[in-house]
RNA sequence: CGCGGGGUAGAGCAGUGGCAGCUCGUCAGGCUCAUAACCUGAAGGUCGUUGGUUCGAAUCCAACCCCCGCAACCA
C-alpha cells in the first residue's frame, strides 16, 4: 500500500462467447479485492474496471456467421458480460468496451506518443497468419502447415504494417523485473516471464483495413487499423484519464491488473513495453491467478465433456456459493480442479456449520437470555487482543491478495469462537447474568469481525448477517446443502 | 532433450536442513445453546523412484518415472 488510492483491473474478455468459469474467477478475484479494499480506504479511493475487448478478425468472422451487425453482435455479447457480473455480485465502477467512441480516441493519442517517441516503423511484412491467435506464425511453429494452437491452416498474408519497437525496451524490462521481483504473483511465474522478456521482438500493431473493416483508424493512416491488443491494452489507463485527465491519471495510476496464465506476455510484457514508451510507471501489482480445470484435473474442453458452466452452477447453488468456492475453494494462484463434492462440503462445513451455525448459537442465546450483544464496552480486553490479532493477520492477507489463505484464517476465527462458546457454556443456568452478557459481547465482538472479514467473499450474505446482529434476529445464514 | 508448474494420509493442500502438519472424510467418546450442529480423542504417510551431499533431507544436488499447463470453446 503505497498510497490511498487504489486501481484494480482484470483483463477485457473477448466477447465472441459466453462467459465462461475462467471469467468468473477473475471477475470475483478483483471484485473481492476491491471490495476489501474499498471497506479499508474507503469506497472513494478504490476504482475497480472491468470491460469486454470488441474489435478484431475473430469478432468480425464470428459476427458474419451469426448474421448480425457487427455493433450488433458485440453489443448482445457485452451485455451478457454485464449480466454474468450482476448475477455474481461483481460490483464494478466501470465497465469498459473498446468499440466506445472515447476508447478510440485515447487509443489514438497513445499511438501517437509512441509515435513520437519513435518506438512506430512501418514495415513490410509477408508470411503466415492465423486469425485464431490474431498473429503471424512463423514456419517453425507450423504442425503438418497448420497452427498449432488451433490446427488450422493459416492465410498467406503479404502487407505492410506497423510495427512497435518493443526490442528497444528489453533492457529496460528486464531491470524492472530484477528490480522488483514482488512485481508479479505467484513467484514462480518470475522466471517464466523473465525469459519472455529475454526473447523479445518487435510486434506487428496494425492491419490493412480492407481485410478488417472492424478496428480503430491509425493515426494519419485511413489505410491502417489497429491490431486488436494494441488498442485493447490502453483501456487500462484510458479508463482513468489518459489523453484527458492527466491529474487523474497520476492519482490512480499505477494499478493491480488480474489476469489468467496465458496472458502473462500480454500483461506483462507487451503492455509494459507499451507504458514505457509513452513513459507511464509499470504496474503496480501484476497477479496471474490459476486455471479452473475440469472435475477430472485437466482442462476443460467439450470434446471431453468436462466444460463447467458458471451459469448452471449458480442456477444449481446460486451464485453466492460459487463465488465462495472460486476464491476459498480453489487457490488463488494456481491451478485446480473444480468439484461440486469439495464446493459442497467446503461450504457446508466452513460456511453452515462453523460460521453460520455459531451466529445462529451467539444470537438464540442472547435472545433467551435477554442480553444484547453489540456492547463493544462489554467486551474483555484479553478477549478483544486475541480477536485483534487474529484480524491483523486476515488483513495482511487480503493486503497480499491471498484471498483463500485470508478466508482459511477467518475459518480459524469463527473456529475458535465455537470452541470458546463450548468452554463457557453460556446457556448454563449456574451462570450470573453480567458473566453471561460478558460472555456474548465477547462473542458478539467476535462475529462482527468475522462478518466484516467475510464480506468481500459473500456479500449479501454477510450484510444480512451484519442486520441479523445488530438486530439480535434469528437467522439461518447459510442453508445446509 | 521446446518452455514452465507439480507429485506429502481416502480427497484437497501447507510445509526451503532439526520429532511429518492443516481442512474435509472415517472411527470412538462428550456436550446439548445451535443448522443432525458443536467439543475432545483416535486410526490413517517407506513425503513419486533411485543414488548423492550432510551429524541430520519432504526440504539441497543428479538421474529417471508419472501428471498438468503453455496449446486445439477459452483465462
Amino acid at each position: 500500500m503505497n498510497n490511498k488510492k487504489l486501481y484494480i483491473t482484470t483483463t477485457l474478455p473477448y466477447v465472441n462467447a459466453e462467459p465462461h468459469i475462467g471469467h468468473a474467477l477473475e471477475f470475483v478475484q478483483a471484485d473481492a479485492i476491491s471490495r476489501y479494499f474499498k471497506s479499508k480506504l474507503g469506497k472513494e479511493n478504490v476504482f475497480f474496471n472491468v470491460g469486454t475487448d470488441e474489435h478484431g478478425q475473430k469478432m468480425f468472422k464470428k459476427a458474419q456467421e451469426e448474421g448480425l451487425e457487427i455493433q450488433e453482435f458485440v453489443n448482445k455479447y457485452a451485455q451478457r458480460f454485464k449480466d454474468f457480473c450482476k448475477l455474481f455480485f461483481v460490483d464494478y465502477d466501470f465497465f469498459y468496451r473498446t468499440s466506445d467512441e472515447n476508447h478510440h480516441k485515447a487509443a489514438q493519442e497513445f499511438w501517437k506518443r509512441c509515435k513520437e517517441k519513435g518506438d512506430i516503423y512501418k514495415k513490410r511484412y509477408s508470411g503466415k497468419y492465423c486469425v485464431g491467435c490474431e498473429r503471424y506464425i512463423t514456419e517453425k511453429e507450423l504442425v503438418d502447415g497448420k497452427c498449432p494452437d488451433h490446427g488450422t491452416e493459416p492465410e498467406e498474408k503479404d502487407e505492410e504494417n506497423y510495427f512497435f519497437k518493443l526490442t528497444n525496451y528489453k533492457d529496460h524490462l528486464l531491470k524492472w523485473l530484477d528490480s522488483n521481483p514482488e512485481v508479479l504473483k505467484p513467484k514462480q511465474k518470475r522466471e517464466e516471464l523473465k525469459r519472455i522478456i529475454e526473447e523479445i521482438e518487435d510486434i506487428s500493431i496494425s492491419r490493412l483495413r480492407e481485410n478488417l473493416p472492424w478496428g480503430i483508424e491509425v493515426p494519419d493512416d485511413p489505410e491502417q487499423v489497429f491490431y486488436v491488443w494494441f488498442d485493447a491494452l490502453t483501456n487500462y489507463v484510458n479508463v482513468i484519464g489518459f489523453g484527458t485527465d492527466e491529474e487523474k491519471l497520476n492519482e490512480w495510476w499505477p494499478g493491480i491488473q488480474l489476469f489468467g496464465p496465458d496472458n502473462l506476455r500480454f500483461q506483462g510484457v507487451i503492455w509494459q513495453g507499451m507504458l514505457a514508451s509513452v513513459g507511464l510507471d509499470h504496474s503496480q501489482k501484476l497477479l496471474e491467478h490459476g486455471m479452473v480445470l475440469g472435475p477430472d484435473g485437466t482442462k476443460m474442453a467439450k470434446t471431453k465433456g468436462n466444460v463447467i458452466s458458471p451459469f448452471d452452477q449458480e442456477e444449481k447453488f446460486g451464485a453466492e456459493i460459487v463465488r465462495f468456492y472460486l476464491l476459498v475453494g480453489i487457490p488463488t494462484f494456481s491451478d485446480s480442479a473444480y468439484k461440486e463434492d469439495d464446493l459442497i462440503n467446503m461450504y457446508n462445513s466452513r460456511l453452515a456449520n462453523n460460521f453460520g451455525n455459531l451466529l445462529n448459537r451467539v444470537i438464540h442465546l442472547a435472545q433467551s437470555k435477554g442480553v444484547e450483544i453489540n456492547k463493544e464496552e462489554l467486551v474483555e480486553q484479553d478477549f478483544k487482543r486475541k480477536v485483534d490479532s487474529m484480524r491483523e493477520e486476515i488483513e495482511s492477507y487480503y493486503n497480499d491478495y491471498e484471498i483463500a489463505l485470508a478466508a482459511g484464517k477467518i475459518d480459524e476465527l469463527a473456529d475458535w469462537g465455537n470452541k470458546y462458546i463450548t468452554e463457557k457454556e453460556p446457556w448454563s443456568k449456574e451462570l450470573d447474568f453480567d458473566t453471561c452478557q460478558n460472555i456474548l459481547n465477547n462473542l458478539g465482538y467476535l462475529l462482527k469481525t468475522v462478518i466484516e472479514l467475510y464480506s468481500p467473499i459473500v456479500p449479501e450474505s454477510c450484510s444480512k448477517a451484519k442486520i441479523a446482529l445488530e438486530r439480535n434476529e434469528k437467522i439461518i445464514l447459510f442453508n445446509k446443502i
